[in-house]
DNA sequence: TCACGAATAT
DNA sequence: AATATTCGTG
């Protein structure tokens, strides 16, 4: 697992994904802005909201934390140190404005300096967008999602990209915390047809039963119709793909997670948990080796891509 | 022989 | 892209 490997002593930033908006901050950004707001009972609220959109991060790399154990506990770090923060404001009143001058953690270390130059015009984007996601976001909504992260990319192609000066790495980025795409299968067709079909407890394996038999008749008759049998005697014909319906597919992510994930689950584990007639462990393997495959690539989005994996976000340590 | 994961084929 | 098959290993 070249992740662990990759993931290094370098990566000291996460992306914070706030809705559609990646937004390049640190953790002392965050404890400067609140640290700014005048409105002291609004503190504490800002704060939690950081500590939720990281805690949401943090279920969502908790699918890969045998590959990311260090972003985990960049995420983990940064969560204790907000939700102290924002212990301290808790229940505080509106007081008086007096500018109050937090001490921050990080801010003596040399390596959020050459960033913090550039903070102040990403500060102005970010807080102009605040408006975006201090409601919650709904990762169902992919549609919403889609179009808003679109019509940002147009307005930077046209012009309007002074707005967005210093958050190219919003742009490239692309995605390290996105919601997980919807499973695959799942359009309205498909589960159409298999409500349709559905037999066996909702579950259907679609096999369809003709032409199951066609090789069956006298092997050792070399039939010149049948140029395939002669042309590769012993080979067993291809079978019929299996088709992962919706339901068969929980089924194998209920049973993957019962047995801690992709990563230590073995196919013939699933296929005795998942319990479904027919099933065979050479397509649970198959099925197994695309999900580790979509995990890996999944890992891989939450490790900077960038050089020096400054994927612009959270510096949640150092 | 079997189960497995990785690579490759369809 | 999704599934099947092959291959090397233990």
């Amino acid at each position: 697992m070249g992740f662990e490997k990759k993931m290094g002593e370098n990566s000291r930033q996460l992306n914070l994904d706030v809705g559609s908006i990646f937004v390049p901050k640190t953790i002392s950004d965050i404890l400067t802005e609140v640290s700014m707001m005048h409105d002291f009972s609004k503190k504490s609220s800002k704060l939690d909201f950081y500590v939720h959109s990281l805690e949401e991060e943090m279920r969502k790399v908790d699918a890969f934390k045998r590959e990311l154990p260090h972003c985990m506990q960049l995420l983990r770090d940064a969560i204790e140190t907000l939700k102290k923060e924002s212990l301290r404001w808790k229940g505080r009143e509106m007081g008086p404005v007096m500018e109050e001058f937090i001490p921050l953690k990080g801010d003596s270390e040399g390596g959020g300096r050459a960033k913090l130059s550039t903070d102040f015009s990403e500060k102005k984007n970010w807080m102009s967008s605040v408006q975006l996601w201090s409601t919650p976001v709904h990762y169902e909504n992919q549609d919403s999602v889609l179009s808003l992260r679109s019509r940002h990319q147009e307005e930077e192609g046209s012009g309007i990209d002074s707005q967005f000066q210093g958050c190219n790495n919003i742009k490239n980025s692309g995605g390290a915390f996105l919601p997980f795409k919807k499973a695959p299968g799942l359009s309205i067709k498909e589960q159409k047809r298999d409500s349709a079909s559905a037999v066996n407890g909702g579950l259907s394996l679609s096999i369809p039963v003709a032409e199951l038999e066609l090789e069956s008749e006298s092997p050792d008759l070399i039939s010149v119709k049948e140029p395939s049998a002669f042309l590769r005697p012993q080979l067993q014909q291809r079978k019929q793909r299996r088709c992962w319906s919706p339901e068969l597919h929980k089924r194998f992510v209920d049973a993957l997670q019962h047995l801690g994930g992709a990563q230590t689950a073995t196919p013939k584990q699933i296929r005795e948990l998942m319990k479904v007639d027919g099933l065979t462990n050479d397509e649970v393997k198959s099925h197994l080796q695309v999900e580790i495959q979509a995990s890996h690539q999944e890992a891989a989005k939450h490790i900077g891509r960038d050089e020096g994996f400054l994927v612009g976000g959270t510096r949640v340590a150092e």
